[in-house]
DNA sequence: ACCGTAGCGGATGTCCCATGTCCCCTGAGC
DNA sequence: GCTCAGGGGACATGGGACATCCGCTACGGT
């Protein structure tokens, strides 16, 4: 064991030092070969392993699992973890609602990366997708439509929808960063108070998104998405005003 | 210290129990109205307010300054810090290098992802772009053919390239997110060796996207755009394929 | 009077130790 | 063969001690 003599090389900057730290755990993963789900080495083996401290390396490691890169379940051990955005998903989420309370402008700006995404993305998933897939979508929209027609809010429809409009693609990073970013806007949503919407216009909106799909016209896809996000861009305008 | 009784509100997972408590930091700073740059209570005071011991409290808090919500200055004192998305870089990286040694899947997906908001930005983008950004771009491109005429590599001026192409929607959200994205692919490029790519071809994509752009033609910007990421794609598959 | 610097106070960084809590695994009992 | 209580290992939490760093201030030289 590499015990660090007397002096821990150096001081750089303390956040170096923790940064540092981090890459070297990350980097013991990539060299053990280490995939997802498999088990790290104990706190205390880690410990004398990178010549640091259990609270040092235990910051390090609680980083790690904010990031998703690593999971720790209490009384057994460290594992690799499976891709995991939550902690990303705080993060933001604080930032939008920091942001509404003065000129709402980073809320504005992740409606705008969503919109990018899901506009930009709608062709290539229509290309992939199948009848199946297909009426998914459209039972989401019929769900959203009666709910809507009950005077009920119909979130989860919502939330439906929007995946199984892009579950063609199969791409799970692209899942992640969209559920995160619909997890920040149900929660700013449900900040602003939601009671103006009109639900059956929503409704609409989606049916017409699913109509050009089903027609197979990705530019009129793209366009309709693209209205729909207008009007959730609107509303934050609105309460931002106030 | 107001010991809460004896037990802490039941006890969920520790997990559970280590979200609270950011979410909790996160509402005082809410709370108190502090913006970016204002001071945070010291770790003592955070300790005795929301009932925890120092080493659970800071582990809350190396998160938070992972996930860009706090930035700590050792010796003087804890900030709302500005957006700041380092640690998730360092997160994707993670997850993109470990897919590398697998299968790929993840590095991949990124370049999809970062594909989607390119092509799907540019449009927007140049409904804003002033004729000063349009000569930076095209700066950007001499750049890269003289260094790629020289036979050097151009990360940095490709990387200009990119940032300038977006710079004016003026949205800090998407320019973390492409950095980071460029970020990891940087890292990437360097760890698949980029020894084979033909510089003169890779400059001669950027010039295409540019003339694309002065043009003013949106269509055919966003697909010299998605042209470009083929060749990223390609080359990542083929070094998975080894 | 001005300016540079040494020292001070306070805050974070690192570490150790003790104890509580949880989980998986094993083996005894049915 | 199955179930469940117990053991042991590992993480969670809290407290204390000491090191390190930063910004401010007050001292002393010029």
């Amino acid at each position: 064991m590499p015990s660090s003599n007397v002096v821990p090389p150096a001081r750089f900057s303390a956040q170096a030092r923790l940064r540092a730290l981090q890459s070297d755990i990350m980097e013991l993963i990539l060299d053990r070969d280490l995939e997802a789900g498999d088990a790290l080495p104990t706190e205390n083996e880690l410990c004398t392993a990178l010549g640091v401290g259990r609270n040092t390396l235990r910051e390090s490691l609680k980083v790690l699992q904010a990031l998703g890169v690593i999971e720790i379940r209490h009384g057994f051990g460290m594992f690799v973890a499976p891709s995991n955005f939550e902690a990303l998903a705080d993060g933001l989420i604080f930032r939008a609602r920091l942001s509404l309370r003065h000129h709402g402008l980073e809320a504005l700006q992740l409606v705008d990366v969503r919109q990018a995404l899901e506009a930009g993305l709608i062709g290539s998933s229509m290309d992939l997708m199948t009848a199946g897939q297909l009426a998914g979508i459209e039972e989401s929209v019929v769900r959203m439509e009666e709910l809507g027609a009950a005077g009920e809010s119909f979130v989860d429809a919502d939330s439906d929808f929007h995946s199984r409009l892009f579950e063609p693609l199969n791409n799970e990073l692209l899942f992640n960063l969209l559920g995160v970013f619909w997890k920040v806007y149900r929660k700013i949503h449900s900040e602003i108070g939601a009671g103006a919407e009109d639900l059956a216009a929503v409704a609409e909106l989606h049916r017409n998104v699913y109509t050009a799909v089903a027609a197979g016209d990705k530019a009129r896809a793209a366009q309709e998405l693209t209205r729909h996000f207008d009007g959730i861009r609107r509303r934050i305008s609105d309460v931002v005003a106030d």
